[in-house]
DNA sequence: CTAAAAACCATAAAATCCCATAAAATAATT
DNA sequence: AATTATTTTATGGGATTTTATGGTTTTTAG
């Protein structure tokens, strides 16, 4: 599986249409589905993005540890039941939801973020400071950090 | 993997195109992806270089934490979200953005440096400078250092 | 029958490919 | 060792393709 990688900002049209960008198709192009994946974000104000191999892969570890967790047993629930499978038209997009786009903040602009495996979507403002936020947030855990030495 | 070993300065043309040098073209030659992936440096005015290969070490160990897990949640924010797959072209050239240029003070020549198992990319003034500089600080902290002295 | 959704078509900008040449490094020959 | 030939690199510019994005028409569903 192909990573996501980096961030493009695209506009939305008047009927909630964006682009996926190019690479991240490219990430998908040997998927059975030709599409993504999307829902609400737990954690921040925007939307996760998967594959749907991604998402059979997810069943697959719930079902195995799920059983007795009744923690992950919720979350799974909230997960399946939120996720939006959005086909891609011929040239490549997806209608976003509107409900999606309101918890992002998304109007006209948004920015695809890669995340290795998956990718989020934000607007574009709140993707800038919480990166800024999240840089700090390493700086201050790990002063030291350096790319790279976490070896394998 | 083969190491990212000796400097090279190439020049850049005006569509931001540089040759990455033969030789650490070299050390990527069994990699699935013909290119690099490039970052802002958190440390220093430069740019760092991985293999595609590396980026996917860290995906895999940063996804061991789940989706739901926010510990690594910072770290995987700034790596993937920052991190630009370049290909090669056909002679081994890669277009560099102009925010990385940027971030480098890079602007019609630029210095790829071997860091072993990661590379970097300088701005050759720059570069001098910060080797000058972390060559003072050796002999600061170990004043009978001696290798190296004689700078090619 | 109407409204929403999907398919279709068009275009400007950007990225990529392709070819051609200069410079350097390597190999071969005397 | 010196010279020549050959290959590999680096670099430049133009042509071609992709990509993002807008609008229009057709289909589907309520």
């Amino acid at each position: 599986m192909s990573l996501f990688l980096s961030s493009y900002e695209n506009r939305l049209d008047t009927k909630g249409r964006v682009s996926v960008p190019a690479s991240f198709r490219a990430s998908l192009c040997n998927e059975t589905f030709a599409g993504v994946v999307l829902f609400r974000s737990f954690t921040n104000n925007c939307i996760e993005g998967f594959s749907m191999s991604r998402m059979e892969q997810m069943a697959t570890a719930t079902d195995n540890m799920g059983v007795f967790d009744s923690e992950l047993d919720d979350l799974s629930a909230m997960l399946f039941a939120d996720a939006r499978p959005l086909a891609f038209d011929v040239t490549g997009r997806i209608v976003v939801p509107a409900d999606l786009l309101a918890h992002a903040g998304i109007t006209d602009r948004a920015v695809f973020v890669g995340r290795g495996n998956s990718f989020q979507i934000w607007n574009p403002d709140a993707f800038r400071i919480a990166q800024e936020k999240s840089l700090q947030n390493l700086r201050a855990t790990r002063p030291n950090f350096k790319i790279g030495l976490t070896a394998k």
